[in-house]
DNA sequence: TGCCAGGCCGGGT
DNA sequence: ACCCGGCATGGC
């Protein structure tokens, strides 16, 4: 059986267990954007109250961060965990918004995929994961998202080797599935609600319902 | 109680 | 080019 119908019988299996995700959990693009660098290793949980204290300041706008002091900012985000150096990597990344864009996220997204990749990576704070994630959950750009669950439960049944890359285990999903950012959308998202119930580091793989594909 | 969470950076090999 | 310690809160 080809690698794209494994993955895609996995993608269907997923979504008759658990249904549509509907990622992300955000109301606009730069509150993806937030909860992205927020989540950084963190439960989403505690990136909602962190938002939460956020949207009560009225501070989820660009301008409003851009004008905050960064105390105060790591203030409101304390929750989320890691608070100085996430206080530091949203400021990293809206001073390049404004320095660049000009604090615009429309004139960030009009521009090819791969550049805004890359430029978006030399932001301090924005990694692979977290670019990705920008790009397509606050961006829609057909990027897929790889995180450690997609790394841990493709690598635990022994599809891909244990020591694959970033970009390894990127390349082996768009390579292999049709480039579409409603489908890489649901993956992803389906992808951690599987590793949260059945992949977690030191745990059970035995009632993965994926056990059967991989 | 320890383990875990939707990573990334910087310094050392 | 890897490897590892540090970063920190909150839920189960």
């Amino acid at each position: 059986m080809s690698k794209t119908k494994v993955l895609l019988e996995i993608y269907q299996k997923m979504l008759n267990s658990f249904g549509q995700q509907k990622w992300w959990p955000g109301e606009t693009p730069f509150e993806v954007i937030i909860g992205a660098i927020l989540t950084q290793n963190t439960n989403w949980s505690n990136v909602e109250k962190a938002i939460r204290n956020l949207r009560t300041a009225r501070k989820l706008s660009p301008k409003a961060i851009h004008e905050l002091d960064i105390t105060e900012l790591s203030g409101l985000i304390k929750p989320s965990g890691f608070f100085n150096i996430k206080a530091r990597r949203l400021k990293s990344f809206i001073n390049w918004l404004f320095l660049k864009y000009e604090g615009n996220l429309s004139k960030l997204f009009a521009q090819d995929l791969q550049t805004l990749r890359n430029e978006l990576m030399a932001v301090k704070g924005i990694g692979p994961e977290t670019a990705d994630s920008i790009l397509l959950y606050a961006g829609n750009q057909p990027t897929f998202v790889v995180d450690a669950y997609t790394h841990r439960i493709f690598s635990r049944h022994g599809f891909i080797p244990e020591e694959s890359s970033y970009d390894e285990i990127k390349s082996f999903f768009e390579d292999n599935l049709p480039k579409d950012v409603k489908l890489y959308n649901e993956y992803h998202a389906l992808l951690v609600k599987i590793g949260k119930i059945f992949c977690k580091p030191k745990k059970n793989c035995e009632e993965c319902p994926l056990k059967d594909f991989l």
